[in-house]
DNA sequence: AATGTCTCCAACCGCCATAGG
DNA sequence: GCCTATGGCGGTTGGAGACAT
């Protein structure tokens, strides 16, 4: 047993909206308002098409200020920072981008920025081995389903694994550059965490940081991550192993607090 | 010029949360 | 507390146009 339908499938349009419709939905709204009931809408204005399909062209499309076309650096900033901090939740990035709507901003990260982060095409060499040596997980290893659960929790938003910028592949034996989103409290339940103060931000290919930075400490016990004048992160002052797992000088390792 | 492949994005689908009866 | 209707959201799809062969 699926759950009912909202709308008669049958006698309802589907597809791209003509010109036509999409004057009626906006000469309706701008009359009558939204009226609290999407569902009943399209038969109000005439239109043969489900509410749902309404709302979402109004929302995406129609509704007033809304901005079309390429994202600005800034709006990419933002959109890098907030996906680091919460993940796909688009409709929160896309409050934060006033005119841009959370399908747009979708649309937007999968199409292109995502590419642009990650610098990937299929079949391009990835810039450094596979194999970590230090143990650590490999960013692409972030995406498989038997990625282990220590490094998440249900608790907290996906993950974010970083490409190495060109700076930071000369680190030692290709170790990682991890970066993990960041809000601004540690969260306490994580099996790994170094965000006393959390932190958190993406780097972009150009190599400049973005995110919010503040000083940690690791499961409330040990000061391990120093702010280094020199290094645009914070950073281990000697190699280290924290919990089984050893980090490089010069790793920048924030975590989702 | 014809065909195949890729990219982009509007729109759909299905799930979940919430409100109201 | 249960059920149903609706809104809202993220993931996915399909088609049009661009580009490559």
């Amino acid at each position: 047993m699926g759950r009912a339908p909202c709308c008669d499938k049958a006698s309802v349009k589907k597809g791209p909206w003509s010109p036509e419709e999409d004057n009626k939905l906006k000469d309706y709204i701008e009359n009558h308002g939204i009226g609290g009931n999407w569902i009943a809408l399209p038969q109000k204005a005439g239109l043969r098409r489900c509410g749902k399909s309404c709302r979402l062209r109004w929302l995406n499309y129609l509704r007033p200020n809304l901005k079309h076309g390429n994202f600005s650096v800034d709006e990419d900033r933002v959109i890098c920072n907030l996906f680091a901090n919460i993940g796909s939740r688009w409709s929160i990035i896309a409050s934060h981008l006033p005119g841009r709507t959370d399908n747009d901003i979708k649309n937007y990260w999968n199409t292109k920025l995502k590419k642009k982060l990650f610098g990937k095409q299929k079949d391009e060499p990835l810039p450094y081995s596979l194999e970590s040596p230090n143990g650590f997980p490999n960013p692409l290893m972030l995406h498989q389903p038997n990625f282990p659960s220590m490094f998440s929790s249900s608790s907290s938003p996906p993950l974010v694994p970083i490409w190495p910028s060109q700076e930071h592949q000369s680190r030692p034996n290709g170790s990682n550059l991890l970066i993990f989103g960041g809000g601004q409290k540690n969260c306490g339940s994580c099996e790994i965490s170094f965000g006393g103060g959390g932190g958190g931000g993406m780097e972009l290919p150009s190599g400049e940081y973005y995110g919010s930075l503040l000083g940690g400490v690791l499961g409330g016990e040990e000061q391990v991550l120093n702010h280094n004048s020199g290094c645009t992160g914070f950073c281990f002052e000697e190699p280290r192993e924290v919990r089984g797992i050893s980090f490089w000088n010069q790793e920048r390792v924030l975590h989702y607090g």
